[in-house]
DNA sequence: TATGAATGAGCATTCATTCAT
DNA sequence: TATGAATGAATGCTCATTCAT
């Protein structure tokens, strides 16, 4: 009995130690892709070294290794983080009671918002090569092949509630018989496209004007004509 | 008389010998911008080494040095070169006797399949921070301020070709009164989306279906209902 | 009490590990100081590569620049090294009771030994051109406008340690009335001249002749007759 | 009769035709040897590239390597131009009816005239180590190996010039019978170390300025007693 | 667990020298 | 004769990653 309790009772404290640790391993990961956010949104993936990150965090850069695997998990796991918090308005904007035009403007404007502060991110995702070791060669149409699954899945996810909210637009007949995944890619370009403008110096939109604009384009083209009946 | 035809038979050789030369430079260079070309758009700038064009065009690191002032050079005269051609097309269908959406579709086009070829070329340009030595942050807003004044001023002129087409269609009552800056804007970005799609494995679009898809897109938009009277 | 004593232990392991690493540092950096200043003495600043010394040390080169900022840094460091010990040995000499006399010989003897290890060290410092990046015109009289000032500090330290020397030897009416600035300049110049003696092969003087004769020379000089008795 | 007649003109055009080329070999090897000796001068040795001297001299690279056999041999001959002049001078100085006392105020002229100009020439020819290609070290007392005979013996005999007016002097009964080598050798280094002052930023000399400092010094000394009687 | 230390592989750029014309 | 063209070999410096403690 008096052993059953002992054992119990270390049985016990070493659960709660290693609960201990487990949230503390999560804090410090979580403080790290916090800060390495930051610097990856300033200065885009590769001119963003290791030791930069390590200083910023104040932790040794062999430490960043026992948290992720390398430069390049940081960075994936840093997007995935980002993109939670996007994927949490989304789904709530599309479950809303909005119409499909306003619940399309509620998710452009979400999207300029994050794209705002993480810009180089977005930069880096889309645009950066980036590879571990050797160069290596991408045959087009298969970007980014080291991309891990969860990340993957993530962006699908978002890709999909658009999607939703484009169908239920379709269904009520606000807006053309198209094929949804086409739509919702063409507004993600637009966002896209919007957003890493090149080395242009052209005029600057507030994040406001942005996506009025967008929106606007997305939902009714340029044309002063009805759109044609029948589409591709 | 024999002195002076013999004189000038010489000078008319050394002119000759000059122009062989002249020419034998620019073959070599163009041979180079040709290759790195094909370079970059397959790695990206960071990823382009100095050492990898010199091993694919089989010429010495050094002589590359000769024809070009170092790497940044190169790429930007890569870009320059390929955007030459890109420009001639414009104009051209600018000028054309076609309607306002007839020149929009075909511009569309045209960018398409300069794009395709040199994905990673426009990626690299609009996307990569490219710095000498130093790292360095920019200012959102302020991207690329290292770019030289031809590279932008011909990226301006491609920008005016289309804006001109746009006020056309304004001017015949064919497109709704918008800005055309911002139009043309919002047509560019929509391409520049479209092709650098980032990271997910998506379907793929053949040019000629992507090509219809932005016209369309950026002709009509997605809503049934009219464009707003009114735009901002 | 207990678990204040293990803190105290802990603590105390910590402080006396540091202190191990501390002095591994120094001890890893002065071998590094020890092997750059051979080589550095051998070849000079411009023919010593990083690859050089690197292999030299049997450190790799990376690890060279955890040490030193550089390749300028790791030369400069080099000679506030060397000159450390000849600062002291200086002071020393001043501060004995010898006479004015004696004291320059002394110094002599001493700055002599210190180059003769040392002389393409000196060498460099004195007369090869560094610069970082960019060829660069010196205009004559502001020669190595980039020494850094500890260095410069420390050189000065030791020509006011001579200077005081012959102050005191006019003072006691052993030397003549002359500026002690020009006369340490001289000392140093003839010192200077000798060890550097350019690619003449001509006759070797052991450290122990040169010192005599160079002492002799800067005290009596080569004229028979008396100084003149008015000094410029 | 006619044929050794053309026979005999035709050998003279030829000869006066060597003769021009050799001429005009002779004006160009002069025009690149000032050329070199200005940027050599302002540069020094390693900072100078034959680059830069075919640039100023306006020749191609490959033709100096038609007057020199590389940038060593260039920048000797330099030397040995520059040395040609000063001897001249001081085999007049010497020639001259002057005490050996003002004999030796004039050498120190007309040296610290000929460094001043040639300041980095000098400081290139004492102190930069130079190597073809490879590195090469060089065991002390046996410095720059690779000097060649010609200006050896040019340098020693500017050197036996002097050692001459010394052994005048002492024969004269003027100078102290010291050994005429060392005498001049000393000379030499003061000279030489004034000149090449190294890094420190001290007040400046004149030319004027510097000779009487340096030739009081050499002669007289600074100790207000009488030289010793006997010398080692 | 956290880290100081170490490094291999790479990179943009330079330059003395050679050679075909 | 003169040169434009070409290059091999360096060079100073960086950085993602590993490992002993």
């Amino acid at each position: 009995m008096v052993i059953s309790y002992f054992k119990r009772k270390k049985k016990k404290m070493k659960e709660l130690r290693e609960k201990r640790r487990e949230l503390h391993y999560q804090q410090n990961r979580n403080f790290i892709l916090g800060i390495a956010e930051d610097v990856f949104s300033r200065f885009g993936y590769s001119q963003t070294s290791m030791d930069l990150i390590a200083q910023e965090t104040q932790f040794s850069k062999a430490t960043l290794y026992r948290y992720f695997a390398g430069k390049q998990d940081l960075f994936f796991s840093v997007i995935q983080n980002s993109l939670g918090d996007l994927g949490v308005q989304l789904t709530a904007i599309q479950r809303k009671n909005f119409s499909p035009e306003e619940k399309i403007k509620k998710i452009v404007v979400a999207i300029f918002k994050f794209y705002h502060k993480k810009k180089n991110i977005g930069r880096a995702l889309f645009l950066e090569r980036m590879f571990a070791r050797k160069r290596q060669e991408v045959s087009p149409g298969e970007h980014h092949p080291q991309i891990p699954n969860n990340l993957r899945k993530k962006l699908l996810e978002l890709s999909e509630t658009i999607n939703e909210v484009i169908r239920e637009g379709i269904d009520q007949g606000v807006f053309a018989p198209v094929d949804p995944e086409d739509a919702s890619f063409i507004l993600g370009s637009l966002v896209r496209g919007f957003v890493f403008r090149g080395p242009l110096g052209r005029k600057e939109y507030s994040p406001h004007q942005a996506s009025e604009l967008v929106s606007r384009y997305f939902l009714y083209g340029i044309a002063r004509s009805n759109q044609p009946k029948k589409i591709s």
